[in-house]
DNA sequence: TTACGTATGTAATAGTATAACATTAGAGGT
DNA sequence: ACCTCTAATGTTATACTATTACATACGTAA
């Protein structure tokens, strides 16, 4: 089946699991917990939650999805260069999550961390807010 | 026992849970976690994890302790205006957690916020270091 | 007093995550 | 091709974190 040669290596690299968890969570865009993609993807031929956090874990790792801490729950990370360091705006209404893609925030950031002298490896960064359809109603 | 007059309002609201809870977190300083809590305070009279729970619910509320989000703990409040809003720095090694209390960071996430029209209404920012002694060795 | 909101106590259960161990698949060197 | 090493898998069990539900008590104010 599955033609797994070497080439692409940065990307290819991904197992069964890991692509299936990943494809998910691209195709969703939202946040996801890790026993609803276990449910999701059962058809798939996911059993047990191991196999989601190990996915989860491992793409976590390549900086390909991220976590919010405070939902416990996994997105994708739609950035491309976070390098492990993480910003959301959370909704604390409808909990719609927004990775923060504005530069001037993530130099913002590094001038304050200069500023500071933090001597920091990486950073998770969650902004609440009320959102625009939810100021709305 | 316990003479509960309604003096001081603001600080002497805690009820018996709250005010045992919160002491331990004090005289702690570490960030503590829910279960860990309900074992130190079951000589004191805590039997199940919903009296803690709700204290530390409360607590949060009030702006006495707040929760660290990332360590699933929760640790004493010591910048006593926060409003809320939570800064963080997290050893990776050791674990070791501390509030930041430096105001120019504090005007500085304003700033950013301000900058980036980010519509918050509150922030949790954690910031991964590795401390002075774990550096040492 | 009555009524209301808030806190309590207790039991059960839901939701999140990891430990342990045996097995398999792949990449790289010889 | 064969050996070897590492990483990923599969499976079961268990640990850890948090909430639901419901009955009861307490404090304040009308
Ligand atoms: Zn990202
Ligand atoms: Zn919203
Ligand atoms: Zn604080
Ligand atoms: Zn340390």
């Amino acid at each position: 089946m599955s033609s797994n040669h070497t080439h692409n290596k940065k990307n290819q690299t991904l197992t069964k699991n890991q692509r299936i968890v990943l494809n998910l969570l691209q195709d969703s865009g939202e946040p996801l917990k890790a026993y609803f993609i276990l449910d999701s993807l059962k058809k798939e031929g996911l059993n047990s939650p191991l196999q989601v956090y190990r996915a989860l874990d491992k793409l976590v790792e390549l900086g390909k999805i991220h976590k919010v801490e405070s939902l416990n729950s996994f997105i994708i990370c739609n950035n491309s260069n976070c390098a492990s360091n993480t910003a959301f705006t959370i909704c604390e209404r409808c909990g719609k999550v927004k990775e923060i893609k504005n530069n001037n925030l993530t130099e913002g950031v590094n001038e304050l961390v200069r500023e500071n002298k933090l001597n920091i490896t990486r950073y998770n960064l969650e902004f609440y807010v009320v959102c625009k359809s939810c100021k709305i109603n």
